[in-house]
DNA sequence: AAGGAGGGCAACCGCATGTAC
DNA sequence: TGTACATGCGGTTGCCCTCCT
């Protein structure tokens, strides 16, 4: 039986034989691949067009970078893990010749078991508070393996979190090109996410995205996260940032996290404005900053009861949220992107300081990073709104 | 030496998304 | 606009090898 998509046809499955693997390597370079499901007929293979696409993108493929992989590689894998989480398809991207099926299996066979002997959470990477945390073998579902902590508690534990992470964070190579000047480059001692734990603010918990104000600081000398009230005018200003920047974002192709969805028609650069229900990134004379956002929440409604409760929490409360970046390079050409394509770090930085092209834009970082910055929090992010979660 | 358990890795499955018609 | 198909992705499974008893 074969896939459902080629169930027509009679097709082999399993593990490939040498002249499967000759076959499809010669259909390949003579046809290329332009479509896989004609890549059987083409081959002569009795395998379906998924089958043959899997096996040439992690395995036969020529770029592939065979063997164990090297400490450094190991590292990317943690750091990029910690913001995106389990997106393999995107860290790989960030391993340039391994694939998300061979980054996945790493993980999950090496990794997370030496997170979890730390004591940490594979999930979160942070302490894994309950005792009861047990790891089972891979053959079993891999929600079981941390502990039964749910989504909301996690979430919690993002902002916090004790620092307790005991592999060095550098977001620099998600800022950065990570075309292995990481890699290649390792910091001697990479700085360590510290997220300072402060007393628990208030949250609404339909409000839709609140960021902790004044809460907690991403101490990391190249991204620098802070929380702002909106009645403060502190902002983390940065020497030697470009002017104001006044360019709209055309598009925005990432995948927005589970449940949250932006809406452009707020991304505009170069003033700030706060809003009741989203998140502003703000751009003035000392500081990059991402475009504002308007992120709503897309959540099933609370329970009648507490709507009203809700909403006067959601009128009091508002948030800024400001990212600043001080990675500029010498032409104040912005640095905050991300190299795909593992490609030309030099064409990637063709940015005029005036425009700013949005397919360089790691939304998907910068949705990831929020997230992992504690903005789910706003889900059960305080014993006081405790009573208003959710089940999530 | 034999057999079971565990680990690593390749491959499959099902779903989501994109695209052409 | 709806539908079918193709592709991509993450989770899961199955096979094979190694280690331990």
């Amino acid at each position: 039986m074969g896939h459902h998509c080629c169930s027509k046809q009679k097709v082999k499955r399993g593990l490939w034989s040498p002249e499967e693997d000759e076959k499809l390597i010669r259909c390949i370079t003579t046809h290329g691949h332009g479509c896989w499901s004609s890549v059987p007929k083409l081959a002569g293979l009795q395998r379906c067009g998924k089958s043959c696409r899997l096996r040439w993108i992690n395995y036969l493929r020529p770029d592939l970078k065979r063997g164990s992989f090297s400490p450094q590689e190991e590292r990317v894998i943690i750091d990029v893990h910690r913001i995106l989480g389990n997106r393999w398809a995107q860290i790989a991207k960030h391993l340039p010749g391994r694939t998300d099926n061979e980054v996945k299996n790493f993980w999950n066979s090496c990794i997370k078991k030496k997170l979890i002997a730390q004591g940490l959470d594979p999930k979160t990477h942070n302490l894994m508070i309950s005792s009861s945390s047990s790891y089972h073998h891979h053959h079993q579902s891999t929600a079981s393996i941390v502990n039964n902590n749910n989504a909301c508690n996690n979430l919690n534990n993002h902002i916090y979190q004790q620092p307790t992470s005991v592999f060095p964070v550098n977001s620099q190579i998600i800022l950065r090109d990570p075309s292995m000047e990481y890699m290649m480059n390792p910091p001697a001692a990479a700085p360590y996410v510290t997220l300072l734990p402060h007393p628990p603010p208030p949250h609404p918990l339909h409000e839709a995205i609140s960021i902790p104000t004044n809460n907690f600081d991403y101490q990391n000398p190249n991204l620098v996260w802070t929380g702002k009230d909106q009645n403060s005018n502190a902002s983390m200003g940065l020497a030697n940032c470009p002017p104001l920047m006044e360019t709209k974002p055309t598009s925005y192709s990432s995948v927005n996290p589970p449940g949250f969805e932006f809406t452009e028609e707020n991304c505009l650069w170069g003033t700030t404005t706060t809003t009741s229900t989203g998140i502003s990134g703000t751009i003035d004379h000392q500081s990059f900053v991402l475009p504002r956002l308007q992120v709503a929440a897309v959540q099933p409604p609370p329970p009648p009861e507490e709507e009203q409760q809700i909403k006067q929490i959601q009128q009091k409360k508002a948030a800024v949220f400001e990212v600043v970046v001080d990675e500029f390079d010498e032409t104040n050409e912005v640095v905050l992107m991300n190299n795909k394509d593992g490609g030309s770090h030099d064409q990637e930085m063709e940015m005029s300081t005036t425009s700013f092209n949005s397919s360089n834009f790691d939304l998907e970082f910068m949705d990831s990073t929020i997230m992992s910055c504690g903005m789910y929090s706003n889900m059960n992010s305080s014993s006081s709104m405790d009573q208003l979660a959710w089940d999530c």
